[in-house]
Order: C-alpha cells, then structure tokens, then sequence
DNA sequence: TTAGGTGCAAACGTTTTGCAACTTG
DNA sequence: CAAGTTGCAAAACGTTTGCACCTAA
C-alpha cells in the first residue's frame, strides 16, 4: 500500500496552500518539509516517526513544529489522527478518494487496511435512522492474523 | 439508556468476587463503593466524572484508587475503555449480553449507542477475508445530530 | 500476622505553550 | 516592517508509581 504512487500529492499541496492563504499562513522550509515527507508517508506514523524522518532532511527541525504541522494538517482535513490502545497519536494522510478502515492484529500489532462500501452505507443508513449527518466514521477490527495464529496452535 | 434496570448487576459482582478470589484480592470498602457507583452509571465516564460521583459518597478516595480499581475492572473484562477525540479515557461497563458501538455529535458532543447485527455480520466477513479472528471491534460514527442541524440553518 | 490496599505526592510520557529570535510576504 | 513561525525549554495534561501507613482475611 504505498501511498504515492496511486494519489494525487498535487491536489494535496493544492489543498493546503489554499486553506494557508485564506488564513493568512506561511510556506515556510520547515512546513514544506513536514508536510512533504507526511504526503510521501505510508500511514500510521507518530509524530516521533515524522519527526526522525524529517531531521534526516533537515536536522534543525523541532518536536514542536512537527506537533503544529500536524495540527494545522488535521484542521485543513488533510490528516486524520488515530489512537490505537498504546498512549500515542498516529496520523495518516487523508487522501479524498480513500475510506479505509482498519483491521489490527492485538499479538503483533500488524496493521491492515481495508475499504468495505457494504458496510459503509450500513453506517449511513444507521446515522440517518437517527436523524445524524454523517461527517466521518471510525471503524476499527481487532483479531488476531493468521501468522500469530499459526504461532499458538 | 439507564444502564440498571435492564441489566444483571449481581451478574457482575459474582464475576468480579470471583476474580478476585482466584487471584487473592481482597473486598475494600473504596473498591465497593468505585464498583458499585461504576456499575450504576451510565457509561462513558471519564475517571474524573466518577470520582466526583464517589467521593459525595466517600470523600477520602484518592484518584489513585480510582485508576487501579478501573485498571482491575478493565483486567477481568468488566469495563471497556474508550478514546473519543479530547485526550481522556472513558470507561463503560461491559454487560455481558451487550456489544453497542457509538453515534456521537461533532457539534455537541452528545453521544448515542445502537447495535446493528447486518453490520456486525459483515465486519466478521472482512476479517475472515484477510484470515483473521476477529476479538473485537470498534465503531463510532461521528455527525450532526438532528438538535445541532436545525440550529444551523 | 501478613499480603494486599490506600492516599499522597512525585514521576512519567506525550502534547502544548510562552517567549525571544527569526522569516515571510 | 508587521505579522506569522521557529526552536527551545518549561508547563500542562492525564496517568502511573514509590512509599509509609492502614486493613482485610
């Protein structure tokens, strides 16, 4: 699942230098470089991981901006932040052609995406029995995958 | 959703009895009173909500105790911790005959608990597409309740 | 009597913030 | 030049832990 290949990073960058310039934001190096290694990013990283990639690049870089970066990515809608059980936000890029959701392994942590539309009008059909305006849903499998399950048997 | 009357409470005293003997712990007048006012509520607490609502009852109980006893409670399956966006735990008994997943508003935060099986039935199928045994799941489907939509237009 | 529990306060790890120096437009 | 941005270190936040005292069994 590499995140480049198949995605527009274009309408990305498009996307947020609108939103900076009807704010009043900056481009500044910094920014760039953030926002650039999060787009080319496969997903699921912390702001550790963004920020360990990012020093390679550029080494003056502080957590702090990572932190802001990633606030601003969430605000604009171009990163969604997850928690799964372990104490630390992860983000991912939130590419406008992509629903996925996510199926976790709870012996090895393995991550896989997956994308079901059956589901997904299911869960329109439940917001709209209650009257809600779906805006974005989180769904989240816990098993465990088959290798763990080759391990204990 | 008063979560009592429906519910078997004495169900999960025996079960919790029953942990703890088995493993030598013991019945503390604080972990009486946290269990039982934990037992009580309605669901998504955070620890602050429920020790507010314990100590009018027992003023003395640390925060601590609070943490541990729902530590011992999460350990023998009888409470389910939950992360919505803000940076806080919640905590909801775990009723045995009971697997609701979350409708919550963007705009108010209200939250609302549905059960639907198609959904259900389905989330088991992806899971056995990728070869996993699925433990457990997570859904929450975040919009604008009907109260938030009329108050914007 | 003794293993386990409690309350406090200090420690922890992640995230946010105040501030002086620095860039961008 | 003004307003936004940065890096640093300190603060803040929710949570966990060490410890001396207490209590259930």
């Amino acid at each position: 699942m590499g995140a480049t290949a198949e995605h527009d990073v274009e309408q990305l960058r498009a996307r947020l230098n609108d939103y900076m310039a009807r704010h009043g934001l900056r481009s500044t190096e910094q920014r760039r470089v953030v926002t650039e290694m999060f787009f080319a990013s496969d997903g699921h990283l912390s702001i550790e991981d963004l920020l360990d990639q990012v020093r390679v690049k550029e080494p003056r870089i502080g957590y702090a901006t990572v932190y802001r970066t990633l606030k601003l990515l969430k605000e604009c809608g171009l990163a969604f932040e997850r928690h799964f059980g372990d104490g630390v936000s992860r983000y991912e890029v939130a590419w406008s052609d992509e629903h996925h959701d996510h199926l976790i392994c709870v012996e090895c942590e393995k991550i896989i995406e997956f994308e079901d539309d059956d589901i997904e009008s299911l869960q329109h059909q439940v917001a709209a029995k209650h009257g809600f305006k779906l805006v974005r849903h989180k769904l989240e499998l816990y098993g465990i995958c088959p290798d763990c399950q080759a391990k204990q048997s």
